[in-house]
DNA sequence: TACCCTTTTCA
DNA sequence: GAAAAGGGT
């Protein structure tokens, strides 16, 4: 009887779990991945959804054309494929958002009740979600202490090796690569890369190049200062185990293996509270007054399209428009921008992140806003609120991201642009940039008034 | 009083 | 994270 890999946010060979596991097997694995509609609704995006087409034609050569693409039902599907096949073991990896751990038992069930044996044998993360724990055996809240304890495990994972020579084998089914709606997609060719070559390529530029100044290059959104390896991560076209081996040693402080750190902290909270893409960890936060109506409809859209006045802001929300992306720093002060100073729910920053970030990943992403808007697990304190004018003095003070994203600002030479950065909205040149449309100062003493009354109603209560 | 640097404080 | 306060020239 054969064995087959059933692939899901893991698509690769190298460094793959369940592909080794299934190669021990003896006979050559199979290979499937299932194009489940239900997936596509709730998480994908037209970018992200582009991304994923070119990433498993990238995973079909790999596996020398050995790939089967079936659309439907995870479960139905996949019962389908082990039936027509003869397959008696799956191997797979788990994955950590409510409806990959349904799709998952789904999975399970049907498959052991057919008298298949389903071992799922490994995580995107580097060390399992479950498995950091504190001594009582109960999750971390903390980030701090949960590195300390994670850091000892994640220093004696190992690389995945495979045997030298393998083989996979072909599935026998009528129609071997079913994209579904997939069909119609054009697949990603953009700044990241999909290939293998080019993201191991990254990896090593990255570690030799980059990670001796992590520490200060990276707060600099006009530099390339930082992995850029987010969009591998999310699709598991690369393991974090491959970059933690090739980095850790290189770097002092740990600053970037943190980083590293934080995408599992993110993924043991989603799994601990699979509610929180929905509900802030810090249940107090349910009487935050968000702003509603049509004033707060239209700063939502101005702060989605660019247009709030403030230019890091815009810049920031643009890149993300354009290209999937937007660096990280940037992505602090848009956020705390549309929590603190917009006084707008979280969870539409949330969504509008997911429906354009080529990295979307629903764990860092909830995880993140949480953190920025203060209602979640370790998150920035109250008090954090990011000055968008100081942030662009300090970390694009000579405007090179800025006038990447906002063409109209081009014109401005060397002393209208000191001056304009500094500048409040009155001394703005509103005819080719739009005015600010919130005062920072003022919002930002709304925020934290509004926080402080969550504080009476805590004491209270 | 302007300015700079450091520390404190922020529900 | 940054405004405000403190401490100095």
């Amino acid at each position: 009887m054969g064995s087959a890999i059933w692939f899901r946010r893991d698509l690769r060979v190298s460094d793959n779990k369940a592909v080794l596991r299934a190669l021990q097997c003896g006979e050559k694995p199979f290979c499937v991945f299932v194009v489940d509609p239900k997936v596509l609704s709730a998480s994908s995006s037209a970018i992200r959804t582009s991304y994923l087409k070119a990433a498993l034609e990238e995973l079909n050569e790999e596996l020398d054309d050995n790939l089967t693409l079936m659309f439907g039902d995870s479960a139905v599907q996949l019962a389908r494929f082990v039936t027509e096949n003869g397959i008696s073991d799956l191997y797979c990896s788990r994955d950590v958002t409510p409806l990959s751990r349904l799709i998952e038992s789904q999975v399970a069930e049907m498959l052991r009740s057919m008298g298949v044996r389903v071992h799922f044998v490994d995580t995107p993360y580097l060390v399992d979600f479950d498995k950091v724990l504190k001594e009582d055996g109960s999750p971390f809240r903390v980030f701090t202490p949960y590195f300390k304890t994670w850091i000892k495990s994640a220093l004696a994972v190992e690389v995945v090796r495979l045997p030298r020579r393998y083989e996979f084998q072909s599935a026998k089914l009528a129609e071997r690569r079913n994209w579904g709606p997939l069909d119609k997609v054009v697949s990603y060719s953009g700044q990241f890369a999909t290939s293998s070559a080019e993201i191991i390529a990254r990896l090593d530029h990255f570690a030799d190049e980059i990670l001796p100044n992590y520490s200060e290059l990276r707060n600099f959104p006009s530099i390339d200062g930082t992995s850029r390896l987010s969009v591998a991560l999310k699709f598991g076209r690369i393991h974090p185990r491959t970059i933690f081996k090739r980095v850790v040693d290189f770097d002092p402080g740990l600053r970037f293996t943190s980083e590293l750190c934080w995408r599992d902290f993110f993924g043991s909270v989603l799994y601990r509270n699979p509610d929180s893409p929905k509900v802030a960890l810090d249940a107090k936060y349910d009487a935050m007054r968000w702003d509603t109506g049509p004033i707060a409809k239209s700063r939502l859209q101005a702060w989605k399209s660019g247009q709030t006045g403030y230019p890091l802001v815009d810049a920031g929300m643009r890149e993300l428009l354009e290209t999937g992306y937007m660096h990280n720093r940037v992505r602090m002060v848009v956020g705390s921008f549309l929590v603190k100073d917009l006084h707008l729910d979280w969870r539409l920053g949330a969504r509008h992140f997911m429906s354009h970030l080529l990295d979307g990943d629903v764990a860092s992403n909830i995880g993140s806003w949480q953190w920025i808007a203060g209602c979640g697990s370790d998150s920035a304190p109250f008090f954090r609120i990011f000055n968008p004018t100081l942030q662009l003095q300090k970390f694009d003070p000579e405007g090179d991201y800025l006038r990447r994203f906002i063409p109209e600002l081009g014109h401005l030479d060397k002393k209208a642009w000191a001056s304009f950065i500094r500048a409040d909205s009155a001394q703005q040149d509103r005819r080719l940039y739009p005015r600010q449309i919130v005062d920072h100062n003022r919002e930002r003493r709304e925020a934290l008034l509004r926080l402080s009354e969550l504080s009476t109603i805590g004491f209270v209560n």
